[in-house]
DNA sequence: TAACCTTACGAAAACGTTTGCGTGTGGATA
DNA sequence: TATCCACACGCAAACGTTTTCGTAAGGTTA
């Protein structure tokens, strides 16, 4: 078992110096070209490569992205990694990916843990726990110590730095805006509790629709969720002997629950009740009906996040602190759970 | 924006050395009770946290876990990427994840960045080329200068290191014999091309099943896919007026893409034709007809990787290298896309 | 031959820690 | 008063780099 091989220990071994090393391996000038050679051999026959920890902590930055994202085994942030991954490899910089599992504990530790000296600079998407306490510290504290945070999805309006986000009201206009289009009157919405900001956005733009065409919202036609781990039995019973013929749901979840729900009740999507979804992923696409949804691109979400926090990172120090919010557009997915 | 506060500047701003705080901070009796109070206040104050990558640098281990995945979109790895969080987390270790991509050439730079001082041992999945390729010279180099390498699931025999995986052939034989004990004679399989390790393997699972019910295998009832994307038209036409009464699909994707096309083709699962999947995914459960499947216990298998990593991390080094083999054991999962 | 200039390399500091050991100060003991 | 011993703290090395600056050797010039 050989061990890493070190400047020091080409130096030794060639009998010249550590800076000589160091320098030959860069084709400096400075050195001979017969002693370059010498020592370019040697670093290659031994696969030298420079020890990454030492050059963090000589260059005081590391060259990591730390991405902290809700849970991992989600399609929607995985597929805001890939993009995140994509332009941070061709930029040269490392992802460490840790989830917060909706823990507010958890996202401070990870934060706290990446902050120092790991990563220098963040992407996240806050905990469902961090949004219920309005606990931002651990944020507030990384940005102040200097380095970046780019929030995506699930953001904090009351912090002031870079933001990816979806313009989730307006998505949610389009997806009811569809139903309505199609000539569905009772539109009902299956959503999350208020504290879950994307939830809430998204109720209110199925509201605005609703309103743009005089329609009255009713209140029994609003499903919050709490327990999305129980929905089933939730939407069961919501609609139950319900009128409806058409749905919109905040997540993807939701919307093939309530397929599943129709499918039990006897009842036939889109024929009987049109469906649509929210955030385009795996389940939507292979459904059966295929459900139309609102895509969120995802990975461009991923891409334009490490786009800005690279921008930071590589950014003049002296340049006076702008921060922007970038709103990536949704587009309606038209499939088989809207009738034509 | 206050930098990041070093055990320099405290002890400058005290009028103390760097190591009287250092030691203050650890609670060393070489202090007085006096200093140290007056340290660990101001430490607090400043919101001192030791620098990680100074600590990495000195101690010669960086207390994180690499993980490399073929795919980050993918539900099966985010399972043991939790499990191996879990673990990790409990034990003080951070996890860095990377994935390949399905890529070699992204696999070995991924895989020399994280071993050249960013973490201390490696979790990994081989993508797709490295087993076309069967190039692992990245791999046994990172094994030979001492950093220890788990693999799961899509692993190498050749390589001489701690595995965890599932017996694939035999989660496959208790798919095809479930198909077979349910009565049906001719079953297909979808499987992928012969070069994906696990596919192989979960081939050979059916056709031994077959054997064993001395039922004669069929060519024309094997379909192996080499283009996953793209795999729903050659399902369609693999499915064209073929009198099968069992699907045995070796991954979701395959499972569900058979169910539509079988719906397309007017066909009714299960009632027509019984399917079997593999993983036990997001779409398996949603799905409707909800999809029968094997479950491959991803957390588990993280959650196992994990410990055979820190164990080798953590034991003594003088201890007689012994590698381990895990074999998480398969499931059969019934729900309703076979007929009972 | 003295002064100077290249060439080719080495010494050392710095990044932020930890830790073994050396040492000055003061009080207690003889 | 001389000796000794805790006590409380500082020094310095080490981890692996990079880079600035210093310098010895040898050659060139006047």
């Amino acid at each position: 078992m050989k061990q890493k091989v070190t400047l020091k220990q080409i130096a030794k071994e060639l009998d010249v110096s550590i800076s000589t090393v160091s320098k030959a391996l860069k084709d400096s000038v400075e050195i001979s070209l017969d002693t370059r050679q010498k020592v370019k051999a040697f670093a290659k026959l031994y696969n030298y490569k420079p020890n990454n920890i030492a050059l963090s902590l000589k260059n005081r930055k590391t060259k990591t992205i730390g991405v902290i994202i809700p849970e991992i085994v989600h399609h929607f942030f995985t597929t805001v990694i890939g993009g995140v991954e994509k332009v941070a490899n061709e930029k040269g910089y490392n992802v460490i990916i840790c989830s917060s599992n909706n823990s507010f504990d958890k996202e401070v530790i990870n934060l706290e843990m990446l902050a120092s000296g790991s990563a220098d600079g963040f992407i996240l998407s806050v905990a469902k726990e961090t949004q219920q306490k309005k606990d931002y510290h651990h944020i507030e504290e990384t940005m102040s110590q200097g380095m970046p945070v780019v929030l995506f999805d699930r953001i904090i309006d009351e912090l002031v730095c870079d933001k990816v986000i979806i313009d989730d009201g307006k998505g949610a206009q389009t997806a009811t805006n569809h139903l309505l289009s199609l000539g569905c009157k009772k539109i009902a919405i299956i959503t999350t509790v208020d504290y879950i900001s994307v939830g809430k956005l998204r109720t209110n733009g199925y509201l605005r629709a609703l309103r743009a065409y005089d329609i009255t919202a009713r209140e029994d036609y609003i499903l919050k969720i709490e327990d999305i781990d129980n929905c089933e039995s939730e939407i069961s019973s919501f609609l139950k002997d319900k009128e409806v013929d058409a749905i919109f749901a905040v997540n993807e979840l939701f919307a093939v629950t309530a397929a599943r729900v129709l499918h039990e009740q006897g009842k036939k999507v889109p024929d009987d009740v049109s469906i649509v979804g929210f955030t385009d992923g795996i389940l939507s696409k292979h459904f059966i009906p295929s459900l139309t949804t609102i895509s969120q691109h995802g990975e461009e979400m991923g891409i334009r996040a490490a786009k800005l926090l690279i921008d930071k990172l590589e950014g003049e120090d002296d340049v006076p602190e702008e921060y922007k919010t970038v709103i990536i557009d949704t587009s309606l997915i038209q499939r088989q759970s809207t009738k034509k």
